[in-house]
DNA sequence: AGCACGCCGACT
DNA sequence: GTCGGCGTGCTC
């Protein structure tokens, strides 16, 4: 027999079919080949009698790596179907579907020693086998009688080990190996949950969601709205008729509290697959789901490649989310591949969200999703009262801090009244630059082209890019003037201006600087949670599907940030974002306020989000999008030159943009714009960037992104990486 | 990716 | 003379 193999090797060079001899492999098995002269991991993804190749040359594969297949059938096509939408190698889209640590024969089982009573004798027989005075093995072997197999570990912290030696040389009781499972976040345990009675409208949800096993759905409901009880309801069902469901969640950080109202309801059915569980873990859980072990599988973006047969039900929350599309090889949409998926197995897709992206309602707008909508908040309560607060006033009155007299007002009342408070701030470290007040000189990353950002715990300069970091400059090294200017004002100085405003109040942050270990980010949370501290100041991390019911206040500190960025999707983000971060106010009993501070009171974007008025948003946003054939009624391309070597990434994209101008010759009407251009970020870790820029029309997308595939296939210099990002979420 | 092969500059 | 730079070609 001839086997096609894909060989573990992440190069374009090398990213093709090699045919191997051998007999009795399947299809989706890894095999160990050689291949050139040395042992290289692969996978079958096809076994056939005749090879094109010359069948006397080919070699014979080595052996099975595992004693299961480790990619089904469906798998191999989900994963040819993504190379062909995303065009990725396919070594790189293969190993998505398997974790990390089985390559390379790193795989450990955690195995411990397991005592259990070696003769099948009464326990009486035993004991008096034994010397009366020898009680230590009396209470032993009456431990093991009552108790079963125990861990060793165990039975010598309890019993001591010489009492186990002494009945191991009698022959009493036995040990053995045992494979222990690991188990992430096993502190989070199953418990008695009680009967979920649910709202009208969530019923509503879970019964239109049911009533069609294959349809898609999407659930637009406002921030607590309970949401997540229709997921956990329609899981439940979807369990009980012997199908299998995947939860998704956008970020890893959601995960416990999602695992853990999962686990009170399901117990250990439940397996969690994220990039965040160490290695043993991570493949402890996949192998449970593997073998059937575990139905439900629960995660951030990749879990939507659990390795589950039967599927009932596929669940993504907080759809709109950035992070389920992966912008880094292997470039993919979480949302795309769970649709393909669903599609595969006949399952249910759910998407639900506070903030739909534009593209999803636009789906449901036009049939494509069945649109379910949940217009409030549990128990009716209110959703906050969104103030606007006009900063070019405050600056014209004389204020030029970052906090204007409305915020600094509601947080002292927020404080007096014994609530907490949440201060938002897309900006982390104490100031987002270094300028020379002479010259003009502004500290620049080596390797990036980016401005460093003043970091003042450790006093140094850092690169949010690629995360070098430079000692502070007392000198300007052009004009060696020692007078500089910092700019806008970052997490880290925000906590010490609420410091200086209110000494007598605890204040927590959460960015990217304070959750660097695994569990940091659960702790300052779990600290928050608690009352420990009364504010709490961050970056969009606070935003996401914490519920704090003491938060009375929220205030968002640069309403305008990520408003004023061309990219078409900026307006649409920056709603979501200033939806979600309103939403954490006033969860609990008390009426939430928030405040939103803006130089651009009057964008229609804040207008919207201010009112919490989604639909609204929609209806304006989407004319604007359609009046200017941009996403959903177009489809942006972008092809990412980039290398060390300015002029062969420059003459590789002038070569590459012709072969796309003669496309558009042919096919003028498929071509909306094309444009090449040096990128925004001009370069990035020591690498130039250049782009290309398409907009193709919708109808003519299938028919022209082959060619454009090809023609960057058709790359000639090796010192240039050619990557196309479809819908491409950030253009720098 | 990773390695061998092959062709030019600057050293013991 | 030769050590070693990295452009080029190849892997069933």
């Amino acid at each position: 027999m001839i086997y096609s193999v894909i060989v573990d090797l992440s190069a374009s060079e090398v990213d093709r079919i090699f045919d191997y001899k051998g007999e009795g492999y399947d299809v989706g098995a890894r095999v160990l080949v050689d291949f050139r002269n040395r042992p290289t991991e692969g996978v079958i993804i096809e076994a056939k009698s005749r090879s094109d190749y010359d069948e006397s040359k080919l070699k014979t594969i080595i052996r099975p790596l595992d004693d299961f297949v480790a990619i089904s059938p469906r798998m191999l096509q989900l994963c040819d179907h993504m190379c062909a939408q995303y065009h990725l190698r396919r070594a790189d889209a293969l190993r998505l579907f398997i974790p990390a640590e089985m390559r390379g024969n790193r795989i450990k089982s955690l195995c411990k020693q397991q005592i259990c009573l070696a003769t099948n004798d009464s326990l009486d027989v035993i004991l008096n086998s034994l010397k009366p005075n020898a009680t230590m093995q009396r209470d032993l072997v009456t431990f093991l009688y009552l108790n079963g197999a125990t861990l060793a570990e165990k039975i010598n912290v309890e019993f001591g080990n010489s009492a186990l030696r002494a009945l191991k040389q009698k022959g009493i009781v036995s040990a053995q190996d045992v494979v222990i499972r690991r188990m992430p976040y096993s502190d989070i345990r199953s418990s008695a949950a009680g009967k979920h009675s649910l709202t009208a409208s969530q019923q509503n949800a879970v019964e239109t969601v049911l009533s069609d096993r294959s349809g898609r759905y999407l659930l637009h409901g406002v921030t607590g709205s309970g949401k997540t009880e229709v997921y956990l309801t329609i899981i439940e069902k979807i369990v009980a008729e012997g199908k299998t469901c995947i939860m998704l969640v956008p970020e890893i950080s959601l995960t416990p509290n999602m695992l853990r109202q999962l686990r009170q309801r399901f117990g250990d059915t439940v397996a969690l697959l994220h990039s965040g569980l160490s290695s043993g873990e991570r493949y402890d859980e996949w192998l449970r789901l593997k073998n059937g072990e575990a139905q439900i599988a629960v995660g951030a973006r990749s879990a939507v490649f659990a390795p589950l047969e039967n599927i009932g039900a596929i669940i993504i929350d907080e759809e709109h989310d950035g992070s389920y599309i992966s912008d880094f090889n292997p470039r993919y949409n979480t949302v795309e591949v769970a649709e393909f998926r669903a599609k595969q197995e006949g399952a249910l897709l759910l998407l639900g969200s506070a903030t739909p992206s534009l593209g999803s309602y636009y789906a449901a707008r036009q049939g494509k999703l069945r649109l379910i909508e949940m217009p409030e908040r549990i128990n009716k309560q209110p959703l906050p009262e969104v103030e606007i607060v006009d900063m070019t006033l405050e600056t014209r009155r004389g204020n030029k801090g970052i906090f204007s007299e409305v915020l600094k007002q509601r947080l002292a009342d927020a404080i007096q009244a014994g609530n907490q408070a949440m201060l938002f701030l897309n900006r982390r470290g104490y100031s987002s630059f270094m300028m020379c007040t002479r010259c003009g000189y502004v500290a620049k990353c080596e390797d990036c082209d980016i401005t460093l950002t003043v970091h003042r715990e450790d006093n140094r300069l850092k690169c949010h890019y690629c995360g070098k970091s430079y000692y502070i400059l007392d000198k300007c090294p052009v004009c060696k003037s020692d007078s500089f200017r910092q700019g806008r004002i970052g997490t880290q100085q925000v906590v010490e201006l609420v410091n200086k405003m209110f000494p007598d109040v605890k204040v927590l942050r959460m960015d990217a600087d304070t959750t660097q270990t695994k569990e940091s980010h659960g702790k300052i949370l779990e600290a928050f949670s608690r009352g420990e501290a009364q504010i709490l100041v961050g970056t969009q991390m606070i935003a996401k599907g914490h519920d704090f019911p003491k938060v009375t206040l929220v205030g968002i500190l640069d309403g305008d940030q990520s408003l004023h960025h061309e990219d078409y999707l900026a307006t649409e983000r920056t709603f979501q974002l200033i939806t979600q971060v309103a939403g954490r106010s006033g969860r609990d009993k008390d009426v939430g306020t928030v405040v939103l501070q803006t130089y651009t009171p009057t964008h229609y974007c804040l207008r919207f989000a201010a009112r919490q008025d989604y639909v609204g948003f929609y209806n304006y946003e989407i004319n604007i999008r359609q009046a200017s054939a941009f996403p959903p009624f177009s489809e942006i391309v972008r092809i990412l030159y980039t290398g060390e070597k300015e002029q062969d990434c420059i003459d590789e994209l002038v070569e590459q943009n012709a072969a796309i101008a003669n496309l558009k010759t042919n096919e003028p009407t498929a071509f909306l714009y094309l444009d090449k251009m040096r990128c925004p970020l001009k370069r990035a870790e020591k690498q130039y960037r250049f782009q290309i820029l398409i907009k193709l029309s919708k109808d003519s997308v299938d028919r022209i992104i082959p060619q454009i595939y090809a023609v960057c296939d058709a790359k000639k210099r090796r010192s240039v990486q050619v990557s196309i990002e479809r819908d491409p979420q950030n253009l720098s």
